[in-house]
DNA sequence: CGCACAATGGAATATTAATTCCATTTTCGA
DNA sequence: TCGAAAATGGAATTAATATTCCATTGTGCG
């Protein structure tokens, strides 16, 4: 065994990213060559060791996979495996298991309205965060632009979907522009009001209300451009007028935290404001 | 092999994440119960699928691994594999941190509706680790306990706060406690319904709608207990019966992004579901 | 009601990937 | 330049994981 080896090995594993970045630096520069070049190849390409087999890190790296290994012992872990796993947690933990989280949350009876506040925090937190990695700017930007063509806008979201409906449709009357609230007060069907000038910004999770499938369908069938706001591909919209974007909203307790369709709704409404107040 | 095992053999395994989407859309509904329940759990959950094994997802979708293979085959791919090397190639492009996306989204001065997102995003991000270290549990636990003891709660909240209001009033239908939305339609004055045996929660925001004030007035005179959600201190809130619990909720382009309020919101009515359940 | 076929769970097997081992090469000090 | 220790590459071994298979359960139809 060598020098090298026997000082890290009295060493423990590094338990976050963190760590591992100022384990990195620490031992950067008294590597010998082979190792030196896997520290620079894996510092610089982080995001590739979640996903990645050795073999194909090693190979990516120019390198053996047994020198990869070393590396890893190097670093603290056992072996890649466990460096592998540092990267798979921080992924992931990012979207824990709702399933068991809440069944504590459920055990903790007495548990506090403050605990459960922390987990909404947390969850529209991670929702955010999430929204900037997933939504194209480019179907963001198509959407608005067929919003803000149409001479009258018509919002549409029932049941949890509806206060973002509501709120577009608040936003939509402050800017000014021609919009409708489809409510469903009274039953009343307003579909009717849907020309082929207009365009229909619709706001539904799981389980699609069947009212807005069918308003989005009967605008579709008219010509009319649909902008669909849902949260998952697996949701019941589709035709050639329709565009969907799709938005992780995780639950807590049952209910939809909300926050990231609400940051979504006011973006694509402030900016059609925008786009027709040129 | 089954009916439905048969006709997927003959397509060809999704080669982009839309071609999955679509594929996922068009065989959903049409699968035997344990094969959608990991069509949904997968679409829910694509995140996952780059950093976990077959067994790990499994575990998480509540099904047997044997039952996600099939799914796979069903979608075209020869087996897991498959189906999470899609996943894993497309992993990369969604690694840059938070910080990086954000900064990415912000730059693109070719696309206002991206900047503003980001914008959107960050506010509402730093609006909720503030609304973290500026509830005090105490307040909280008893607004909780009064609107749990009443025979029915009045909700009440317009304009801009109306999309708050509508979702406790959804979120109190779902829990099945009694609760009455003043949504003023119609501009009926609905407050000759509160009782003193019943609760009122208010939402609130500058320039303080007159309806909402009154109402509460009105409440606090006849004994009834109201717990108001406001932005400061300033608001024109006050009496013995009434509770104010304010949150801070920045505004972007004019617009409150109502990302805090929410959640304080949902904790309220989840709490109050929960005690008036045991 | 019972038959046939589809669906499911779980264990057995095959495949792939991680890890170790050792022979060979390189480095460095005497 | 030689020898010893360290470093390295690549094959062999071991562990983990994907995949298949089959017995059992559920379901719809004659």
């Amino acid at each position: 065994m060598s020098r090298a080896q026997r000082a890290m090995s009295e060493k423990t594993a590094p338990a976050s990213i963190e760590e591992f970045d100022a384990r990195l630096r620490e031992i950067s520069g008294t590597l010998p060559k082979r190792l030196q070049q896997c520290a620079e190849f894996v510092s610089a390409n982080t995001d590739r060791i979640a996903v990645s087999t050795v073999a194909e890190l090693a190979a990516a790296a120019d390198v053996q996979p047994s020198a990869l290994m070393r590396f890893c012992k190097m670093l603290g872990f056992k072996g890649y495996s466990g460096l592998q796993r540092l990267f798979r947690d921080a992924y992931s933990q990012q979207w824990p298991d709702y399933s068991t989280r809440l069944a504590t949350l459920r055990a903790q009876s007495d548990s506090a309205p403050s605990a459960l506040l922390a987990e909404f925090v947390e969850t529209g937190r991670l929702a955010l965060e999430d929204l900037v990695g997933n939504v194209d700017p480019a179907v963001l930007d198509q959407a608005v632009a067929v919003l803000a063509k149409a001479r009258l806008v018509h919002v549409a979201g029932y049941r949890r979907a509806f206060p973002v409906a509501s709120y577009l449709s608040y936003a939509f009357e402050k800017m000014e522009c021609p919009s409708m609230l489809h409510d469903g007060t009274g039953q009343l069907n307003q579909r009717h009001s849907i020309s082929p000038d207009d365009a229909v910004i619709a706001v539904s999770f799981a389980p699609y209300t069947a009212q807005t499938v069918s308003l989005v369908d009967h605008a579709n069938d008219l010509g009319c451009p649909v902008v669909v706001l849902t949260d998952t591909a697996m949701s019941p919209f589709d035709g050639d007028n329709v565009s969907v974007i799709t938005v992780k909203d995780a639950d807590v307790a049952g209910f939809r935290s909300l926050t990231s369709t609400m940051s979504l709704a006011m973006t694509i409404a402030v900016s059609v404001g925008r786009m027709r107040g040129v």
